[in-house]
DNA sequence: AGTTTGACTAATG
DNA sequence: GCATTAGCCAAAC
């Protein structure tokens, strides 16, 4: 019997089912973010599809063996600071960060006002019918 | 099998 | 602004 995969999980062969399918998701959003810009844990979440599961992505980032060449580092709290961890790897993120034309000011914060990167909204899914009857409208003032 | 532990967050004081 | 708390959920003990 396959055993259930899960994001330690170094083969990740089994089929498709959830925890590997939100997995992938996720650092496909953290590869969309473009350098000079940051996404939040919550954000790629949410963006991803998992409203909420925002330690899941610092769940990935910290263990994943796939997590290779996604962009890690622009991925900060929903505070704008670099996550606290043991080791250089804080250190190493600001200095990619950087590197990038990221700014951190004084209190280690990256403004996000100015580097949070908007991830372009899924469409909708629609009721068939509304989707022949899209069209402008202008209201009326009552 | 129950508890603790996080690259988390939003709400509250 | 910080600190605390409750909610979160997969991993690790």
């Amino acid at each position: 019997m396959p055993r259930k995969p899960t994001i330690n999980d170094p083969e990740f062969d089994a089929d498709p089912d959830e925890p590997r399918e939100a997995h992938l998701k996720i650092l496909d959003m953290i590869r969309r973010i473009p350098p000079g810009y940051v996404s939040t844990y919550g954000r790629v979440a949410e963006a991803a599809g998992y409203p909420k599961r925002a330690r899941w992505v610092g769940q990935i980032l910290r263990n994943s063996p796939l997590a290779d060449g996604v962009p890690w580092h622009r991925v900060v709290n929903a505070a704008g600071r670099i996550s606290t961890r043991g080791g250089s790897g804080p250190r190493r993120q600001g200095v990619l960060l950087k590197a990038e034309g990221v700014r951190i000011d004084g209190n280690g914060r990256v403004d996000l006002d100015e580097y949070l990167w908007r991830f372009r909204m899924k469409r909708q899914a629609r009721h068939p019918s509304a989707e022949s009857g899209r069209r402008s409208v202008v209201l009326r003032a009552p």
